[in-house]
Parts: structure tokens; C-alpha cells; sequence
RNA sequence: GGAGAAGUGGCAGAGUGGUCGAAUGCACUGGUCUUGAAAACCAGCGUACCGCAAGGUACCGGGGGUUCGAAUCCCUCCUUCUCCGCCA
């Protein structure tokens, strides 16, 4: 959510940052600011009437006190007026209040100077090319194929037990997941992220913290009965560890992890977008989480990208990176970049991690806050990232490294499988 | 799941309808004293919103209610503790 004050102050240069997501903000600004206008006034009258009514109250005591029963009770009668004025007023400030809060909701995040205007993934900008584009001598397998072949991942399992999107992995391919949970998250630790085993469902008010809520309710598993969430990222419960908390002065860096399935109702997918293992209702993911000092947010992006090259290296991935323009970048993210690796075998690039800078958005919400060193509160950055999604990455490996044979694992990978080859 | 108790400022802990944003202690900050430190003494010490300011409003787990007035009474939810039940 964007600061109140900084619509009131920055009015032009949101509406016209927000064009780069060809999202027409005017008139959602000028009704935040003619709704808040009134917001002032009804609360400056709201709040006289209840200075006076707390005067009257206070003059009641003390004649009570004196014993004066006579003169309090002709005070008692003044206030009839007052309390209503006052009960109406509080009614017409809280409708202005929510009406705010609905429209602030609707404003998704200005993009970083850097994003390129844009309405569409072919918007994007190519950033970087990394490696050499996988060329096969013999006709390259699909990961689904793959996954059969060798007895790896058993879709239709999945959907006996449960449903589409929630495979079973099994032999080589469980040990291949677990494999892959474990390198992420030492390289994580390598990298100074402290390890966190979060919660799996989360409430309401996590879920507004990290703004899933309201904009994509429908995405995420709801358990009605007890008015929770199921995770659609380790982003929501990892991030709200630090809502409602005050850092006490400007020296932070806080750098957070954890792997965890994610959850995604994914409702309105279909076809080959989610064959085999691209699209998942039920997936492992290990995410970084960075909550930083505004001025050490560029840094930080900085690091996580490095840090998710480093990976994809190690494991002998060539890839590309994304910067995505306007109106590909998240509601509440002001810059995003994506990292795909080329499937020679289903001939397109798959998304394979996605960082995101938020700046003050979601600490905004979550009144993540820090002490400046002129003692007052001011909003944390926070940042996040994939490092790395399982699915892509294991359909990338098998795709990529197959030989006419079986599929080689990289070596970074060998001390956690336990084999070097399937 | 059932029965009971409790949730107050950074911490501890008073306060059961009126001048309570809240005693007191500890912690913390500044000062006096001291060669320095400690001790002692003095002063200060929550957050948010509105306002140029003076100031005002709100906040005693969350939400709602009674009342001229609520930390205090009522309803409801949440959390913690004790006992019982169930259970990995």
C-alpha cells in the first residue's frame, strides 16, 4: 500500500509512474484525495465535540466529588446534543476511513525508475544472457517424458490421491527434490540468510500484511472453518515475522529464509501451461527475504541476484535475466526480475526465480518500521526472491542435462543425491 | 473438546466507574557530584493521527456495548497458564 502522505504530496509523479503499467491511477488519486479532505474535516469536528464532551464529563466528576448532586445533573442533560453529533460524526469518519483503505487497495506499487513502460511480457527487458543455449544430437525429451521414463515423478498418481497439479515424486526423483532443498538452502546459509521453518498456513492479517490479500484471494487455499490461508510463498509467513515490529535504530540488514511446499489454486490455467511440472498446485520452494534500510535497498537487490546466478551456474543452467516492465511487475513489487532458462525440448523459456523489491509497500501494511537516528519512526524495505523454485528447476536439469542415455546431475548437487546420474 | 484463572507502558507490577496516559520499582537518557567510574541526588523518559503552532484525539490483548464518564461493568473473539479428555 502507497503512504498516504505520499499521495498527498506526490500526487503527479504517482499518476504518471503508474503509466507504466498503463494503469490509469487519476482517478483513483483524486478520489483518495477528495475523500481525505473530507476525512480531515469530519475528524478535526469529531474530534472538537469529543474535547468538549470529555470537558463536560470531567466537570460531572468533580461535582459528584464536591457533592454538588444538582449542578452535575443539569450537566448530564447538556450532553444529549453533543453525543449525538458525536455518534453521527465517528459513523461518517469510519465510512471515510474504509472508503480510503478500498481505494488505497487499488493502487499497485510505482514502478523503480529503471522499469521500462510496458503492458505486457513482451515488454520486458532482456538484461543478461548467461551460457550457451543446450543443443542435443538426438531428439531432446520433454521433462514429462523424462519423469516417466525413469520413474521419477508419477502425475497420475497425484491425481488419484488428491487431483491435477499435486505429483508424486518418487525414487531418484524424491531424493532429486530433497537434493535440491538442501543445496539452496546451504548456499542460502553460505550466503548469510538465517534458516526459518515457518508456518504453513497463515491468517488474515498475514495475508494483508504481504499484500496476497485482498488482490488475490481466489489464488490461495482457504480453509473456511478456521479462517486461514494455505502458503502460496514462504514470502508471507517469513515476512510477517517482522509486521507490527519497531527495529531499534538504523543498523539492520535482516536476511531470511526458508524452504517450504507452496500452495496455489492457480484457478484459470490450462493446457500446455501446465503440463508436467510447469504449473503446480502444490510445489517446494526456498525463498530469500530481505528487510532493509531504504538506502540499502539497491544493495541488497544487487546481492540476491547475485546469489541466484551463483546458483544457477552451479548447477550448469544457462539462463537469461529479465527486467520485467510495467505492467508485467506485481501489484505490490516497484521492480521485478525474472530469471528463465531455455527448454530446447518444449522450445521456451521457463521462469525459474523472481526477485522483487517492494520498497515501502508491504511495510506499509505490516508497520515494519526503524528508528532513525533522529529518533523517529520510519518504514523498512523489504525485498524477496526465489532461490530457487523446485519444479522449473528440476524440469530444467532433467531437460538439459539429458544424454541419449539417462540425465546427468551436476556435480554441485552430488553430495546431497547420493548419485551422479539417472 | 470440557472446567477454571489471567492478559496494564521496554520489563516487573499497582489500579474494580470520575481530575488515570495510568502509581511504584527496574531499565534507559540528560544533569549535579567525582581525577574517572560506581553510588547518591535532580530532571526526563510510550505510540499513532489531525494541526503552522498552541493544542486536541485515540490507544490498558482484539472487536462491540452500557454510561455524562470505562483500564475498571457487560457481550464476544484471541492468546497464555492450571486441571481433565483426546492424540503424533
Amino acid at each position: 500500500m502507497l503512504e498516504i502522505q505520499r499521495i498527498r504530496n506526490e500526487e503527479e509523479a504517482i499518476i504518471e509512474g503508474l503509466k507504466k503499467r498503463h494503469f490509469d491511477a487519476r482517478p483513483i488519486v483524486e478520489e483518495v484525495l477528495s475523500v481525505d479532505e473530507q476525512w480531515r474535516a469530519k475528524k478535526g469536528a469529531l474530534e472538537k465535540t469529543a474535547s468538549q464532551m470529555n470537558q463536560i464529563s470531567k466537570q460531572i466528576g468533580i461535582l459528584f466529588g464536591q457533592g454538588k448532586q444538582e449542578e452535575a445533573n443539569k450537566a448530564k442533560a447538556q450532553t444529549a446534543d453533543l453525543k449525538a453529533q458525536e455518534s453521527a460524526l465517528k459513523v461518517e469518519v469510519d465510512e471515510l476511513d474504509k472508503k480510503i483503505i478500498n481505494l488505497m487497495y487499488q493502487l499497485p506499487n510505482v514502478p523503480n525508475a529503471l522499469v521500462k513502460s510496458g503492458g505486457s511480457e513482451l515488454d520486458n527487458e532482456i538484461i543478461e544472457e548467461f551460457g550457451e543455449m543446450p543443443v542435443f544430437g538426438f531428439r531432446a525429451l520433454p521433462h514429462w517424458e523424462i519423469t516417466d521414463k525413469f520413474n521419477l515423478i508419477d502425475f497420475e498418481l497425484g491425481v488419484k490421491i488428491t487431483g491435477a497439479g499435486f505429483p508424486v515424486y518418487k525414487g531418484k526423483g524424491a531424493k532429486l527434490q530433497r537434493a535440491l532443498i538442501s543445496f539452496f538452502l546451504d548456499e542460502a546459509d553460505k550466503a548469510g540468510y538465517e534458516e526459518y521453518i515457518p508456518p504453513l498456513v497463515v491468517n488474515e492479517a498475514s495475508g494483508y500484511g504481504t499484500g496476497q490479500l485482498p488482490d488475490k484471494e481466489g489464488q490461495m487455499y482457504y480453509i473456511q472453518e478456521d479462517d486461514l490461508y494455505l502458503i502460496p510463498t514462504a514470502e508471507v509467513p517469513l515476512t510477517n515475522i517482522y509486521r507490527n515490529v519497531m527495529l531499534p535504530d538504523e543498523n539492520f540488514s535482516i536476511k531470511l529464509t526458508g524452504f517450504t511446499p507452496c500452495f496455489r489454486r492457480e484457478a484459470g490455467s490450462y493446457g500446455k501451461d501446465v503440463r508436467g511440472l510447469n504449473r503446480l498446485h502444490q510445489f517446494d520452494k526456498v525463498e530469500i527475504v530481505r528487510i532493509e534500510h531504504p538506502s540499502n535497498s539497491d544493495k541488497a537487490l544487487n546481492e540476491m541476484i547475485g546469489h541466484v546466478k551463483g546458483l544457477l551456474e552451479k548447477l550448469g543452467l544457462q539462463y537469461r535475466v529479465l527486467r520485467l516492465c510495467g505492467g508485467d511487475t506485481g501489484f505490490a513489487a516497484s521492480m521485478t526480475y525474472d530469471f528463465e532458462v531455455y527448454s530446447a525440448a518444449q522450445e521456451k523459456w521457463l521462469e525459474v526465480s523472481s526477485i522483487s523489491r517492494f520498497d515501502t509497500f508491504q511495510s506499509t501494511r505490516l508497520k515494519l518500521r526503524f528508528k532513525n537516528t533522529d529518533k523517529k519512526s520510519q518504514l523498512c524495505h523489504t525485498l524477496n526472491g526465489s532461490a530457487l523454485a523446485l519444479p522449473r528447476i528440476v524440469a530444467a536439469l532433467l531437460e538439459n542435462h539429458q544424454t541419449e542415455e539417462g540425465v546427468n546431475i551436476p556435480e554441485a548437487l552430488h553430495k546431497f543425491t547420493g548419485f551422479e546420474k539417472i
